[in-house]
DNA sequence: GCAATAGGGGAAAAATTTATCCCTATCTGA
DNA sequence: TCAGATAGGGATAAATTTTTCCCCTATTGC
């Protein structure tokens, strides 16, 4: 496992909540499992774009930091779902709130993104 | 520049904001600008984990993605004030809303942060 | 002349995060 | 018997982000 060199700042709320949705698919992950989207394969097919070995390793940390939690059935094939924990279910509030913002300025946050890779790519 | 070789997912609300909030001290120097710390030393000043450089870089994607404003006065010594856009003001309450429930959770989460950090280097 | 102030930026190194590749199991259905 | 589904993990490479280091501009004050 990677050991960090640099230790994270925990001085305030922001800090803190960007220890534990900082992750590329962290908070998309923890939208689906809310939507009821509970197994691994699910959530694979949910976020194609992301490999099973990332969403493991970003499902183990949202784990550790108590967010959800994970029931391995005992059965063959294997089965295995992820639930919410009452303390990730009063994160949902506020990844709703990032969405909605996301969503209300959807065309202009795309037209600004793009604009900026172009220029970078000049 | 660095030329981005994986072109990021621009799919729904939730990719588009992590576009433009996604980098180490982006949230907090939106947070700060909001308060009325505008100049470049003083938000030095209040984040003094990062360096001068990656502010700059950060204020300039900002800039690019048409949240925050630059001024720059054509005197000596230089003098430069950023202020967020019209735009740039609507996200302030979603970064109120992270802050609060980092605020709210505060001591569990330095708890669960660390402890996995502990476990990580253990 | 030299230091201090205020704001920048290039290049390269280091840190960190993601992606790629390959392997382990077992059962079901064709 | 072979393909596919289900879940997981190690090793290594590549991508991306952040840090480090050093340099530049111009004026004011001593």
């Amino acid at each position: 496992m990677y050991e960090r060199k640099i230790l994270p700042n925990l001085n305030c709320g922001l800090d803190l909540i960007g220890e534990v949705l900082y992750g590329k698919w962290k908070i998309r992950l923890l939208w689906f499992i809310d939507q009821g989207h509970q197994r691994p394969s699910e959530l694979q097919r949910k976020i194609p774009d992301a490999t099973r070995r990332v969403l493991n390793i970003q499902l183990k940390e949202l784990e550790d930091h108590e967010l959800i939690t994970k029931k391995i059935y005992a059965v063959v094939p294997p089965k295995v779902e992820y639930s919410l924990t009452e303390f990730g279910k009063t994160v949902i509030p506020v990844i709703a709130a990032l969405g909605m913002w996301g969503d209300a300025n959807e065309e202009r946050l795309r037209d600004v993104i793009l604009r900026r890779l172009k220029s970078e790519n000049n």
